[in-house]
DNA sequence: GTCATTTATCATGC
DNA sequence: GCATGATAAATGAC
């Protein structure tokens, strides 16, 4: 019964509250300009959280779920790709 | 950066799942992931609280009662420790800020 | 062993 | 009613 209670308090899905609308545009801008590898290192995790004003963790989830729900959706309404990728230029150099 | 291969991000969508109906092989690879029920979680989170790490007799004979593999027991101490690392950390944060995290 | 991650599931927002 | 963020199993790099 404890346990259950003070398991509780220490989720934070039963607080969790949308990014602001400038977050998610910050860190979608760097997945889609990323889209080759969109894995960002420690120090572009700081420096994400920094400018969205939330955390490492949060930016780690973040990227955690827009790649798999990105790739569950490959071929359907991902306009949001060409939308980004036709915005911010991709670096594919080879 | 000289990368050749694909990321992990590009590879094919279709490791698991549904199964080709193929005749015969194979390494029908990973996972899925089931959720433990109240009970497992609670054996599993008992033994914890005395102890992080597990000792191999103890973890099977919690695999034998939960019905377990070693290796799920195994799995669970090891996340087990990093979830209680990350509500070290995040009550370190909750101290620093004052609790600022309330909604109202 | 740790730890970043993948995947499914949970709980909430709207 | 799904979108979205966080957590719970499971894998793999090191």
């Amino acid at each position: 019964a404890v346990m259950i209670l003070r398991s509780r308090f220490l989720d934070a899905r039963r607080k969790r509250r949308n990014f602001s609308k400038q977050a998610t545009e910050v860190l979608n801008e760097y997945f889609y300009s990323h889209l080759s590898n969109p894995y960002p290192s420690e120090e572009a995790k700081e420096e994400l959280a920094r400018k969205c004003q939330i955390t490492v963790s949060q930016v780690s989830n973040w990227f955690g779920n827009k790649r798999i729900r990105f790739k569950k959706n490959i071929g359907k309404g991902q306009e949001e790709a060409n939308m980004y990728a036709s915005k911010y230029a991709v670096q594919a150099a080879s | 950066g000289g990368m050749g291969s694909l990321s992990r991000f590009e590879q094919d969508p279709n490791f698991y799942g549904d199964t080709a109906p193929q005749s015969g092989d194979q390494p029908r690879q990973r996972k899925k992931r089931k959720p433990y029920t109240r009970y497992q979680t609670m054996v599993l989170e008992s033994e914890f609280l005395g102890n992080s790490y597990i000792t191999r007799q103890k973890r099977w004979e919690i695999s034998c009662k939960l019905q377990l593999t070693e290796r799920q027991v195994k799995v669970w101490f090891q996340n087990r420790r990093m979830k209680k690392k990350k509500l070290v950390e995040r009550s370190k944060t909750m101290i620093k800020n004052d609790g600022m995290d309330e909604k109202r």
